[in-house]
DNA sequence: GTGAAAGCGCTAACAC
DNA sequence: GTGTTAGCGCTTTCAC
């Protein structure tokens, strides 16, 4: 009985299986240079009957390319991610490009080392959610040496690198100037982590609506969440688990919304009669839950395309400064938004 | 102006830098074969000081093995999957192993497409979520030539590889025979694409559990879902937008469950006095809903683990007959279950 | 312990 | 149009 360690064809076999020369193989399968067209089918013919398939790794290694895009994210288990990495793939795989995908877990170490991974595994760009709103000298010495990385959701001001991101602060001010326009005046605020830049500018978008209205800015009122939905149930239930509690919540992010809808529930507590809501990012059930939930939506698919987008222009050479693409965001008004009890 | 073209580099950059051949340098650098500890010191000095990283893919080229894992899933935005995903991300990383992601979008052609791509970029194994009951010739012949495939999700009892599949039937019967148990005579079910194992298996737990009580099976009450929530929306709206609609609906999906509670929220139908449901999968908000929803829970994160533990495990050598997992489901009765109005 | 040299599978000069 | 040859960056014999 044979052991058959099938390693894969070589152009070399299918040379010999045509009666070429190995060049002339490579030619014919790369479709490049000039064959006859009698060396071509025999070539091509030998291939098909056999089985070949190029070696991409080898391929990659002379072209100094390997049709790889590096994506790290917080964790793909988050939708907000998940849609981002769909529509990352969706504009990268037109031209070819297949995702190595890492998840960092929010922390900075990890991010580091996932960056290395797949710097050494020679991605020919990355689209990094980062960590970091400090740090990211790795990136841009990542993108100085020739592997252009692409930021996105968190705004990166000083950052030489192309970045995408949403109009956080817009978003996050029109719906707390929605809930003030109803008659909210105690609202609080349950944010992601504060390490993360769109977390500052979604405070400070709360911030300006305040100010906006001459109310004053309370910071018993602000509670720091984190990138779980636990996280957002722990920060919700702090905010209304006590008499003097807001009469609205504005969650920072999805899965805050999750967790203070989480926390809500657990209180038994009504919305928007007891406490009104809107979420930072649209959900799947958003329109279904009783009552329907009001949100800030972005274009989550969206991001990761323009991030695609702009990494294959690099890629194909563009040469300009750093880009910044800002999303827009839109304010749905659904029934959870409602005025107070009064 | 220098231009500074950064291509990375090499071993006999840090080669001359240290003042040792080649050879030497690769090995301090490796970590193999016997360097003395003075030539050692000075190449990993030079390589610490000139930031030299080790470039996998040629390194890959040799050992013939990219300790990159091939993943193939219908679509990374359904949370399924992206569950999935996660769990199998951190069963191979603690290897040292990377993630190749491909959406098939439930497509054959795709899928044969993705596997391909995965293939000819060397991966080291593929785990998959096949799109097609019957044809997985194209899988086996890949783990029959060297590349391990584990298939999940969709069970394919007379595939020659691992499987990590759930409970479908006993979880499907479980939610109908609770339903039947409550009170309830007409019990629709949405399914997902009839061409996965998966929905198959789950309609004969449906079949099963109407068996078990006496009852006719009505194909009326059976409506082909899809892999969206759209599909799922529809699907159900087909069942309760009459007259004689049934008092119940099982969703064998996650998003047919979210579907169908659109579907019920737009017809202004009542959970559960209108219509009950139990859907397969929990979600997030399950126990947020009013009334919150009975569900068959999955263990989904584990799939992905288990999946990348057969795989990791064939990766070592390990040579017996295919595997298949099965793990266990769970009915977790909620409000949405409750006994119809009679 | 160390260096020279071969080779992984491919692309691409360079001759003929 | 075709074959010979070098080389991508690495690992790994094989002499010394």
């Amino acid at each position: 009985m044979a052991i058959l360690l099938a390693v894969g064809l070589t152009v070399s076999d299918i040379a010999s299986a045509a009666g070429v020369s190995q060049a002339t193989a490579a030619r014919a399968l790369g479709n490049y240079g000039s064959v006859s067209d009698g060396a071509r089918e025999k070539v091509l013919e030998a291939a098909n009957r056999l089985g070949y398939r190029r070696n991409e790794l080898a391929a990659a290694l002379v072209a100094g390319s390997t049709q790889t895009i590096g994506l790290v994210v917080g964790d793909i288990e988050n939708p907000f991610f998940a849609t981002v990495a769909r529509g990352v793939a969706d504009a990268v795989e037109v031209e070819g490009h297949t995702l190595l995908l890492a998840n960092s877990d929010e922390d900075l170490e990890r991010e580091r080392h996932a960056v290395e991974a797949l710097r050494s595994r020679q991605v020919d760009g990355l689209i990094v959610a980062s960590s970091s709103v400090e740090d990211i000298s790795l990136l841009e010495s990542a993108s100085a040496s020739g592997t252009p990385v692409v930021l996105i959701d968190r705004p990166m001001p000083d950052a030489k690198l192309d970045t995408v991101t949403v109009e956080n602060e817009a978003g996050a001010e029109a719906a707390v100037a929605h809930l003030i326009e109803v008659g909210h005046r105690r609202i609080g605020v349950v944010t992601d982590r504060p390490e993360i830049a769109s977390t500052g500018e979604r405070l400070d978008g709360y911030r300006a609506a305040l100010d906006q209205a001459g109310l004053e800015f309370d910071e018993e009122l602000v509670v720091e969440g984190g990138p779980s939905q636990e996280d957002g149930r722990r920060g919700a239930l702090k905010l209304l688990d006590r008499a003097d509690r807001p009469t609205a919540l504005f969650t920072a992010s999805n899965l805050a919304t999750y967790g203070a809808l989480s926390a809500i529930a657990s209180l038994g507590l009504t919305i928007p009669d007891d406490v009104a809501l809107i979420g930072f990012d649209d959900f799947p059930l958003a329109e279904v839950l009783a009552p329907p939930i009001s949100v800030v939506s972005q274009p989550v698919s969206q991001i990761g395309q323009e991030a695609g987008r702009l990494l294959l222009e690099r890629l194909a050479g563009e040469q300009g400064p750093p880009r910044r693409v800002r999303l827009k965001t839109a304010l749905t008004v659904r029934g959870s938004s409602g005025g107070p009890r009064s």
